[in-house]
Order: structure tokens, then sequence, then C-alpha cells
RNA sequence: GGGGGAAUACUCAAGCGGUCAACGAGGACAGACUGUAAAUCUGUUGGCUACGCCUUCGUAGGUUCGAAUCCUGCUUCCCCCA
């Protein structure tokens, strides 16, 4: 019955898109018996998700579009403990304050790419310190630690990893905290199956244990795999570290950039896993990538769709214009730069980091060595920057520069810029004022 | 509590009295080639007022003409015995 309503199978299609790590026996079936709640759970580490989050999210958007109900939740209470999945150390404690910001930015973020407003299937946002915050201790090792054994928490990855160095109670404890929000959204939500990353498998297995063994209840679990890029680097991180969600943390340009830049290979996954093109569409796509490669329409076609999505229309043409103009070549790129007004201009670097010379100053004329450090900060040591400037890996204004060269009014765009570059994707603009 | 060992740059890891700003590997950055890809090849990878100078080898002292290398105290970590 259900199937005939929803011709989209939901684990068929995490199944084809390689989304799918792991999966309890019985998860799949649940699926397609009835519309199901499911949920997962994202941490407040930090005050913007990031990529990686990026997957999770788009699970929860395939599960609405296949007719059931996504649930949301944010980690007010877990993230006072701090997961040791993953971790081979002890975690800090968040303070408050940072913590309950981090819940708002996330739920903000969250709440982008949800339909919260469509009926039965509405998507749901919930915080597990709801449930926590008038649960006593005493109430919790009664109530919920009476039903897992410590044999069999100690057998958990996580846990086990952590005997040799060390471990706190409190992070030993967390995956009954997880457990128990399962528990809790099975009995409160009739929320039936948990999603996540591979690395919340024990996690989650615990809450379903718990579900069993408490409610006398049956729940499942799906799991995506860890993303990996092909050279075996961290998906997700770049020089400046994380690509965040959150644009002023990482700047749509930078954000287009990321995935524009993808390697083939990589493209051809990311793509099935961070956009919503159907099967055709892509093999259409990498059909034509095949045979025109250095077109990459599959990283346009990525980058495109994901910017939209993340951040906005209008955010990802003022990347792909800013694009446009810094990989353009020597005299070509300069004449477009010249060409565009200021208001243009302004927008097309408003992600590339910049800082001021005064008017004076730079008619009497710099070294270039004390524009790229000591002016603007751009390197951090007169010795890097003669490092980089022999060899051969700084531009202004596009082109290639000596390293006793001075720079003067003369080398000012439209009288006003001199844009810097050192290889061929590091931007940084000076303006004079 | 007793005994033994270890701490070197972003990471791993040489060095065990001068030739060490410190071998090598990985990573990172850059150059060439390309497609703002991958692979490959090459270069760079403490700072400076730069053919010279200064600060670095857990930390504080000491021995010596001279120490990352030897000695002593301290800190941290590992192993063995109790």
């Amino acid at each position: 019955m259900f199937l005939k309503k929803y011709k989209m199978n939901f684990i068929e299609e995490l199944r084809w898109r390689g989304m799918i790590h792991d999966m309890m026996p019985g998860t799949e079936e649940q699926f397609a018996k009835e519309m199901t709640s499911a949920y997962i759970g994202f941490d407040p580490t930090g005050d913007s998700l990031h990529i990686g989050s990026l997957v999770q999210i788009m699970i929860l958007i395939h599960l609405q579009k296949a007719g059931h109900k996504p649930f949301a939740l944010v980690g007010g209470a877990t993230g006072m403990v701090g997961d040791p999945s993953g971790k081979s150390a002890e975690r800090n404690l968040l303070d408050n304050d940072t913590l309950n910001h981090n819940l708002n930015c996330i739920q903000k973020q969250l709440e982008r790419f949800l339909d919260f407003n469509c009926g039965t299937n509405s998507a749901e946002m919930v915080n597990n310190y709801d449930w926590f915050k008038n649960m006593n201790f005493l109430d919790f090792i009664r109530d919920v630690g009476k039903h897992i054994s410590i044999n069999y928490m100690l057998a958990k990855d996580s846990v086990k990893s952590r005997l040799e160095t060390g471990m706190s109670f409190t992070e030993f404890s967390y995956q009954l905290v997880q457990g128990y929000d399962f528990y809790w959204l099975w009995k409160n939500k009739n929320c039936k199956v948990q999603l996540g990353g591979s690395d919340q498998w024990g996690n989650i297995v615990t809450g379903t244990e718990l579900i069993r063994r408490k409610g006398g209840g049956e729940a499942f679990a799906c799991t995506t795999p860890l993303i990996k890029k092909a050279d075996g680097s961290k998906f997700g991180k770049t020089e400046g570290g994380n690509v965040w969600l959150d644009k002023t943390k990482t700047s749509s340009y930078k954000f287009y950039q990321y995935w524009i830049n993808a390697s083939d290979e990589d493209a051809v996954n990311y793509i099935r896993i961070f956009t919503l093109k159907t099967k055709t569409e892509i093999e259409a796509l990498e059909k034509e990538h095949t045979a025109a490669p250095h077109l990459r329409v599959l990283q346009k076609a990525l980058a495109e769709d994901i910017t939209i999505r993340v951040h906005s229309k209008e955010d990802f043409d003022a990347a792909v214009s800013a694009s446009e103009v810094l990989f353009k070549k020597g005299a070509e790129a300069l004449a477009g730069l010249k060409s565009m007004s200021e208001a243009i201009f302004n927008d097309v670097f408003e992600g590339v980091p910049q800082a001021e010379i005064a008017l004076i100053e730079m008619e009497a004329g710099i070294a270039i060595v004390d524009v790229l450090v000591a002016k603007t900060n751009f390197l951090s040591s007169n010795s890097e920057a003669r490092r980089a400037l022999k060899e051969n890996s700084i531009s202004v204004n596009k082109d290639k520069i000596e390293e006793d060269s001075i720079l003067t009014a003369k080398d000012l765009i439209n009288g006003k810029y001199i844009l810097i570059q050192k290889g061929k994707k590091n931007y940084f603009l000076v303006k004079v004022v």
C-alpha cells in the first residue's frame, strides 16, 4: 500500500547512490511496510555543520522525499557528555554558553534543508536536552543502566580502543545516553530507525538493544559509509581547515571551489551523494564527462547544485563569476578585472582575504616583499616571501613578478586595487585608501 | 615502592662531542605538464637588517675551546618487578 503511493524506495535510492554502509536485518522491510519515522543526531561540537554532516542531511532529505518522517536531533544533552567514537583522547567539555550557541546555529542550518510543514511526514526538530534535563542520575542508572550490561558496553570499538589509554566514566556512559535517545523517540514519537555515519553503529545498536530489552520493541538501524577521497586524504578539509556550511566561516567562493576542484574519481561519487539528481541525469552527465573530460561537466554540475542548495543562487552566481575572472589567463584576466564595475568587483572578492595600504605609501613605491608580509600579512615571514618569489609562485595582477620588484601607484587596477596571488588558487586583494 | 628505557622540526624517524638548522620518509606548499583533475618529474619546507648572523633537539643548570650528543635536578610517557 505504502509502496503504491510513493514510487521511490528509500533504501533502494540510498543503495545505488552508495550511501549504505551497514543495515540491520528488517530495516528495508520496515520502510517498505509503512510510513516510518527515522532520526539522525547532530553533535553541537561547533557552531556550524560542515560538509561531512551534509551526508546525513542528504539522508534525511531522501527519507522525507520517499514519504517517511525525518527527525533531526540536536544533541543538547549528548553534547554535554562527548561521544568517544573515533576519538583517541578524552574530549574537553563545552561550557553551557558555547553549547547553547552551537545548538542554535546548527538548528537554524538544519531548518533550511527539510520541510517542516507538509502534513504527516513533516520533519521535526528535537533536542535531547528536553528529555534529559529532568532525568536524575539514580533514575537513569536504575531504569536505563539496568538493561545494558557492562560486558556489552565494553565490547564496543569506541570503548575497547580506549581501554589502554584511558577514558572517563562520562564518555564511557555516552552510548547509554545516546541509546536512551533512541528509546525515548521510539516510545514517544514512534521513531523506529536511527540513521547516521558508520562510526555511530555501536551507539545506534545500543539504542535498538535498549528498545528490545526495556521496551520489548523492535527498532532498526542504517549507516552511511565514511567518505574518502581517492588519494586517501580527508574529505572536507582544505588548507584553511574544515569546509563549513556557514558562509561566514567558509565563503561561497571557497565552498564552490572545493567542489569544482574535486578529482574525476571523487566527483563521480560526490554527485550521487550530495545532489538529488536522478540516476538517469547522473549517467548522462558521466557520459558527457567521459567524452570531454577537460570541460569538467561533473564538477560543475556538482558545485552548482550544492552551492545553490546550501547557500543560494546569488552566492553561486557570484562564486562563478569570481572564478571565471580569477582563473582566466594573463592579459585576458586583467582586462576582465579592469572592466568590472566596483560593485561587481567587491562582490567577486568578497571571500578573498584583503588588506589596505595608504595611497601615499603606494605612490612612494613599496618593495614586493614588504607588500607580501609587513603590509598585508598575506605570507607569514620575509623568508617565506623570498622563497615564494624564488619559486616563481607570486603573481601581481596575474603576472609573475621578480623578487626585487617595487610596486607603485602604476600597478593599481582602476587606481584602487592590486591583486596578488600565490600559486594558482591563493588570492589576496590589496586596497588603497 | 624498586629497577630499566624514552622525550628531536607538522607527523614518523635518524643522529650519540665538532663537518648539524640537524639524514630519511610521509605530509604540506610551489614549479613543469594538464582540465582550477589524477598520475609523474623538479624545487622548497626555523627566523633575520641574508655569501653572514640569531634562536631551535622535553625543562633548568653543569662539564668542555666547542653539546641534539656527556653529567645533575625537574617534568611527562612507556616497560619490568612488587
